[in-house]
DNA sequence: CTAGGAGTTCAACATTTGTTGAAGTCAACC
DNA sequence: GGTTGACTTCAACAAATGTTGAACTCCTAG
């Protein structure tokens, strides 16, 4: 059974105007009818819906692309298995660059100097003996 | 010691015309000399630092214009672990969304059904018997 | 005092991820 | 066969986050 973009649009829930930026990118594709209309796949519901699960990971429409291109037309199951896994192992290294930043706050170099007397920046950083008028 | 746009960039590792786009912003401020040239604060190296963590960690823009309007100009060290403490729990946020999805991936709903037998669209969210012709 | 590197503003461009609107075509239902 | 809602393409816009370039001014060193 054939999905036109709004069914797909509607089932998956984004808008159509998102399914056709998709399709542009190579995220999605479709037949198209003898007038030149889409026409998606049920698999394709899934694959939207990935899309966006992949976007809330961090994952750019590029990055998607790429993780959808070892895809297959009409998928397996263990396909989609594979996918999830990837996605899991991407979201993983998200936290783990967001814990790397916590340590970077909280951590010994203390993001910044906490006192500030005289010399913060050291002197050759600064290009001159500045003053304000 | 005020420092110029140049000075600010290279102590805190950004672009100058990033310093001037986060001043445009309202992230930073600067006095002018008489001759138009902006003078910063050796604080405001910290603060630009902290604009870049705090980006890292997600936060737009405005995002870290909210938090940085809570800042004193010339902040005691009590006001760098308040904002310290503010990121800290944004960042824990954002690690509770990433694993919010990384539930929703591999947690009960499946995300997709992974079995494609006949109906996996509910025929109701079909507009109708579209063929391809 | 003057030269030259560094500063200024402003506009345009770049990228990402779409949305909106106009103008025109399709296709499902009666 | 008509009607009408849904589809098509294409261009323009939008917001975020800057970068780049032109044209011009400043200020520090010598």
């Amino acid at each position: 059974m054939a999905l036109t973009v709004g069914d797909l649009a509607r089932a998956s829930g984004v808008n159509p105007s998102a399914v056709r930026f998709y399709e542009a990118h190579g995220l999605l594709s479709a037949e198209r009818t003898s007038g030149n209309q889409r026409r998606f796949q049920d698999a394709d519901v899934c694959r939207t819906k990935v899309i966006r699960v992949a976007q809330r990971v961090g994952l750019s429409v590029a990055e998607i692309r790429q993780v959808l291109d070892d895809l297959p037309p009409d998928p397996a199951p263990g396909d989609w298995r594979r996918l999830a896994e990837s996605l899991v192992a991407e979201a993983h290294r998200r936290i783990s660059q967001l814990q790397q930043v916590l340590g970077e706050i909280t951590g010994g170099e203390k993001l910044c100097e906490l006192e500030e007397p005289a010399g913060l920046l050291p002197d050759r950083l600064r290009s001159s003996g500045r003053h304000l008028a």
